[in-house]
DNA sequence: TATACTGTATATATCTTTATACACAGTATA
DNA sequence: TATACTGTGTATAAAGATATATACAGTATA
């Protein structure tokens, strides 16, 4: 019933938003399977060290995104996303921050190689940093 | 002394905020070259329609930045930038949200390839959605 | 049915962001 | 030097984001 959630203090990122974040790849990339049940939201409070409120909205929200079902009383799922749902979730967040990337090419007038490159050029060096 | 600004009105993101990008973008860009002469902070509110505080907030952030310089009296020009420094504007700007977006990508364990195919889809349909 | 868990709803405190008004100060020039 | 432009500094309004306490309501089970 423990689930791994960092949250990182230092940054302005706020609280509520680093939990829905990992706690979404962790539901989507299926890390998390269907039907598991998830900390009630005073536990996970605790552990994170933060008010129920919050945690309480992060379960909102991501219920919100159909991604956990809820039921009062008993406690907080990880509900049944289709395969196709899944993948939609799974890679529009990326599809996303890829847009957000491209809008900032093109006022700068990137052309697309440049752009291409430099993604290689990032994903290259996290694989060197990571194999270190 | 017009500038190409478009202000979205619907965006949630902040009118200051989108005059900074997409000024900084011209000028990192090349396209408004040193020593141009910018409207002043009461002839672009107006054209904007926002008050000149936030004009000035913007102004005020690029000359920090080093993008601008401006003397009290007389106006606010474009600066004086080194190619070396420009292009390190120019390309830090999308490395920034390419690095985002492969944050987002590890999250849900994306692999290498096909975050590189998504960039190359996302390409393809502007270049598309522009020829047309 | 008592109790010890679940989630829920209301109301509010605090801080940050965004945007503003208005009085002030420097510069150019008719 | 009057005036009509420039940018500047101070103080503040308004809205939104973030996090909270506290009292309430449903569920399981000893």
């Amino acid at each position: 019933m423990w689930i791994p959630i960092q949250l990182n203090e230092q940054s302005a990122e706020p609280m509520y938003h680093q939990i829905e974040v990992q706690l979404r790849a962790l539901i989507v990339s299926g890390q998390l399977a269907e039907g598991t049940l998830l900390p009630s939201i005073r536990e996970l409070a605790q552990t994170l060290k933060c008010s129920v409120i919050t945690i309480r909205r992060v379960y909102q929200d991501l219920e919100n995104e159909g991604l956990l079902r809820t039921k009062q009383g008993t406690g907080t799922y990880v509900a049944k996303v289709g395969d196709e749902m899944r993948d939609i979730h799974r890679r529009s967040s990326v599809i996303e921050a890829l847009e957000a990337a491209v809008d900032a090419g093109v006022r700068v007038r990137c052309s697309d190689e440049e752009m291409m490159e430099m993604l290689r050029d990032i994903l290259q060096r996290r694989r060197n940093a990571n194999g270190t």
